[in-house]
DNA sequence: TCCTGCTATGCAACAAGTTGCATAGGCAAG
DNA sequence: CTTGCCTATGCAACTTGTTGCATAGCAGGA
């Protein structure tokens, strides 16, 4: 029920089409709330019919034409309100974890297999704090921040941050722990 | 896809009920995997047909009986293919996220309704927290692994506990940030 | 020239997860 | 003695999310 509400704060950040929508879920809204274009589309269409958001048809030359999503007053008002009502407990759902307690019935093989596994996942969580890093340089070069939107999403950024560097502790004491159990 | 190898490695740990494995996914599964107990009796129903579980009435006094699961071979060998599998990428839901970039669009009071909220959430996870280390003192008091299994569901247990450790200094920052908007 | 990939939108079928309800005996507190 | 909670299992309806496919023009490389 909250996809509604990722798409509103997207929105009034910046007004988009579902297709530069469905990106910036790849990208720095994905940080926090992954959703598919399948999912996008069919939840701004459901939006636009409760008067959350409004389209405006945008021409372009040598690209099929788009719509330009804005929020709607209404959709504000819902945000509003959302915003207001305590936070939902989160639905964890860490897939390694059990693949980890999981190798305590595998085999030798099947542990060497999972310490691979293991180290590509990593790999990939280094890349993305080195991501993370990378934007914050770009977009927050001051500490001080310029102003509340700014300093909203650079302490969301932060958080990612400190997410990435916690798993990559995480999983080194992960691989030394599955490392010493077949010396 | 994978609330049944869940479920499997549950059993592989310890045979249960379908109440008694709701439970554990109230606790310390739950760190890392939730489900409801609807879920879990359709998916167990399902892992039946397939051959993956077996049961065992158990007559009880004074209570309902109940039927004992344990892993049946074909589940073992489903588990140990899906161990080999590749660890599939986690979808992010962090409403608490999308709430912060979202205060930039809220009112004064919006904003102080959200700080109060951000200190409640942070209270759960200091309790939280608390759990996981007494769980620690109690279930892993020697530093040294009894077995694989042990050494495991420990590391596990230090990637709850560091995730507590990171939510909170995180949830620090933000109140920190939310209060600064406004003096 | 063909093949791949990007922009752009969307449908349909299916799988997974949530919410609400039902049953039923025992046990403890008020 | 009634009310609520715990153990124990489960169905039905609904919402949400995933997978696969379709269309269509343009650009760039093999």
């Amino acid at each position: 029920m909250a996809l509604e509400h990722a798409i509103l704060v997207a929105l009034l950040e910046q007004p988009a089409s579902g297709y530069e929508l469905a990106r910036r879920f790849d990208r720095s809204i994905g940080r926090f709330w992954t959703a598919s274009h399948q999912q996008i589309y069919r939840v701004l269409k459901r939006m636009e019919t409760d008067g959350w958001v409004a389209a405006e048809q945008v021409g372009q030359e040598g690209r099929p034409d788009k719509r330009r999503w804005s929020a709607a007053p209404a959709g504000r008002t819902a945000l509003a309100d959302w915003l207001r009502a305590p936070v939902q407990p989160e639905a964890v759902r860490h897939e390694l974890a059990v693949k980890i307690r999981g190798a305590a019935f595998a085999d030798r093989a099947g542990r060497a297999t999972l310490v691979a596994e293991v180290e590509r996942y990593r790999a990939d969580h280094e890349a993305l704090l080195a991501r993370y890093l990378a934007g914050e340089r770009r977009d927050f070069p001051d500490a001080a921040a310029r102003d509340a939107r700014a300093a909203l999403q650079h302490v969301v950024l932060r958080g990612g941050i400190a997410y990435e560097r916690m798993v990559l502790a995480w999983l080194d004491d992960v691989l030394a722990t599955l490392r010493a159990l077949d010396h």
